[in-house]
DNA sequence: GCTTGACCTCAACCTCGCTTTAACTTGAAC
DNA sequence: GTTCAAGTTAAAGCGAGGTTGAGGTCAAGC
């Protein structure tokens, strides 16, 4: 259990759902590592798994690439993480998820008691205004959740 | 009540929160019109203020320029929606808020299953493989809910 | 010793929703 | 008639998260 526990490109891209190109951009991004074979090939431990799975995982939760090495960075190197590492994570996450459900709530009820109204008003509707878009500067279409839930919606169809 | 009823760029922009150069790009993507001045210069009916109020609840919405455009192409062309028009729209919005704040949900309840486990399995794991996410390819990090939410719980702070 | 396929690097390209820039014209005030 | 803000255009840029392509190397099979 030596030759045999790392893993070319291919085999981490099959067993990880990630597209090699991706990984490869992953490594670029510091965000895992790889050696090299005598001929400058990729090498992953099987640590990388795990640590790929972290990756999908916080960006199902919405942070960024570069939230993601941060976190990844915290984690403890080398060891597989232990309960109370993960705790300190998904308790981070779970906020967050939690922001961005009411928000979302905040968007529908708004909506609820707008229907049939008609109004729109640029400075009177909660739609058009929600509380929490004071900010909001560009992106209009789209500001709010994107792609992966819209191709999710396309395919529950 | 004629050369009164036209607003120039500045105006609209001002009035409707839109930076004009999106109010320029808006145009060219074919989400609103303007007519020209003898010199050239754009000018608006007042009816485009209620047409910006629209693409800017169908962008917290989610949806994107493209799919605002068709909605609003499906808008009674000149007149004022009725209550009728605007139940049609908002249900169908509705639909979809509900859509992303379950897939939220289910992303949140997942978490909560998986706290402490640290499992993060990259073939069993629901954080990683959220049910409705099967067919994502390309955008991990902030794949899901992005600038609009994350810059509000900034502010939030 | 040749072919095939997996891999390498680096740079360019993609989508989305705009903004910015450069170079120029118009409109209004003085 | 001069000045200056406000308008015009086309094209390039941004940021996020990658993918694609060109051109080359490496390892294995026959």
């Amino acid at each position: 259990m030596d030759s045999h526990d790392v893993l070319s490109v291919s085999e981490v891209a099959r067993r990880s759902g990630f597209a090699a190109s991706a990984l490869r951009y992953y490594e670029s991004q510091g965000l895992i590592v790889a050696s090299r074979s005598p001929g400058n090939q990729r090498r992953y431990e099987r640590g990388v798994l795990r640590r790929l799975a972290f990756i999908r995982a916080a960006g199902n939760v919405g942070l960024t690439l570069e939230e993601i090495r941060d976190e990844l960075a915290r984690l403890p190197a080398g060891r597989t993480p232990t309960r109370a590492d993960w705790q300190r994570i998904t308790r981070h996450w779970r906020g967050r998820l939690d922001e961005q459900i009411a928000a979302l709530e905040r968007l529908r009820d708004g909506l609820d008691s707008c229907i049939g109204c008609g109004c729109l008003s640029l400075q009177r509707c909660g739609i058009s205004n929600p509380g929490d878009a004071e900010g909001r500067r560009g992106r209009v279409g789209a500001g709010f959740l994107p792609a992966a839930l819209r191709r999710a919606s396309d395919q529950a169809g």
